[in-house]
DNA sequence: GTTCGCCAAACTACGTCTAG
DNA sequence: CTAGACGTAGTTTGGCGAAC
């Protein structure tokens, strides 16, 4: 079962017991699944809910997201991020639920679980299991099912959500060269990742990645930029604040600055957006404490916890998130583990890091559009 | 009517270069 | 040596049509 000694076993990906070896692999993967899949449905086959459900948890819809909606209820889903706290809820579920039925604790292939030759049938009794199962683990989440069941899916396996490690990409050579048109289900089972991001990956694999394109920004590009996108939504400067725009407009400033609109959208939310509509001298360095003494006021347990869109309403209006997110992960990111320690004792290290910092000076450089339509810098008198 | 396969866009973590 | 700039890439989200 280990990836690392299949990657290790394999010499030539050409080879034809390259894919023998794998196959065998995702057979024996298979074999385990399915036999705690039967002993699954044979424990709980008979099985309904007793507790109490809230409204959202009631669609028997396990793989799309709820549409319903009841203004009416008082008690409404989360929509955001799974947190640490509920990811913690979710496992405590699942060792109940073994425990209750006396089951071997084989997260991964409930995990792996899906109805791919069953019948559709979503009262199927396969598919109520699977259903009542994914209820179990939501008990007292405020989310769907969906939610839960979309979560242990794509977060639960051997290394989740990382790199691909050169023995993940050797297995998926091997998988493409012998067998492309099943590649993705195969390395989806074995790799324990989205499909979608293997279909990424494999677009690369087959057109290359996109061309690397390097822009060094400087005011008259910046001038360009902003004059396209005012050309394009019929805006004035100011009334470009805080809006979301078309991917068509994105489209077209694509055309005029000859970039990729994702990278552009970056550039403005990230950079200009600040730039121009936060109208005052700021010290990024005094900006950055603030922002950490504030995070001590959320729930937030871990740093992917926290919610920069949330955050950013704490600030006046020309701050964006993107924009918050980068001056502080900037001075979290030496961390070793920042993802997982606890938020405080990384809110810890940036503050003593803010009072050491070497630029402590440095000041959001403030941009206006000046009568000749150029950007230009905001000189600030000192006070 | 529901589930799945596939694609595209949005989001955000991570890598790397360089000015100071 | 390091913060910041900026490119790269995995994950999440949403939509649509085909399959069952």
């Amino acid at each position: 079962m280990d990836l690392k000694k299949l990657a290790d076993e394999i010499d030539d990906i050409t080879d034809p017991t390259a894919i023998e070896k794998v196959l065998f692999h995702i057979y024996q993967i298979q074999e385990e699944d399915d036999e705690f899949m039967e002993l699954l449905i044979e424990t709980c086959k008979e099985e309904i809910v007793l507790w109490e459900q809230p409204w959202y948890q009631l669609s028997s819809c396990l793989t799309r997201k709820l549409q319903e909606t009841n203004e009416n209820a008082d008690e409404q889903y989360r929509t955001d991020a799974i947190s640490k706290k509920e990811d913690e809820k979710i496992k405590k579920n699942w060792r109940k639920f073994i425990k209750k039925y006396n089951l071997p604790d084989k997260f991964v292939s409930f995990a792996r679980w899906r109805n791919k030759h069953g019948c559709r049938n979503p009262n199927a009794q396969q598919e109520k299991v699977r259903r009542y199962v994914a209820a179990y683990l939501a008990r007292g989440l405020q989310r769907t099912i969906y939610q839960v069941y979309k979560y242990v899916m794509t977060h639960t396996g051997e290394n989740v959500k990382k790199q691909y490690t050169p023995e993940e990409e050797k297995i998926m050579k091997v998988c493409f060269y012998h067998k492309p048109e099943k590649a993705v289900t195969y390395l989806s089972a074995i790799l324990c990742r989205e499909p979608r991001g293997i279909y990424k990956r494999l677009a690369y694999i087959n057109n290359g990645k996109p061309p690397r394109k390097r822009m060094n920004w400087t005011l008259n590009l910046a001038t360009k930029f902003l004059t396209s996108l005012m050309k394009h939504t019929g805006l004035t400067v100011d009334e470009l604040k805080c809006k979301k725009f078309d991917l068509s407009v994105w489209l077209k400033i694509q055309d005029d600055m000859d970039h990729s609109h994702a990278y552009l959208q970056k550039f403005w939310y990230k950079y200009l957006h600040p730039q121009l509509f936060i109208k005052c001298d700021i010290k990024l360095n005094r900006l950055r404490k603030k922002i950490f003494k504030l995070l001590r006021s959320y729930p937030y347990k871990v740093w992917t916890d926290i919610r920069w869109k949330e955050l950013v309403n704490d600030f006046p209006e020309g701050y964006t998130h993107m924009f918050l997110y980068t001056i502080c992960s900037s001075a979290v990111r030496p961390y070793r583990d920042y993802l997982t320690t606890p938020l405080e004792d990384i809110i810890e290290y940036a503050l003593a890091k803010t009072k050491k910092a070497r630029y402590k000076e440095r000041r959001l450089k403030t941009l206006k559009l000046n009568d000749q339509g150029q950007l230009e810098q905001v000189q600030y008198s000192k006070a």
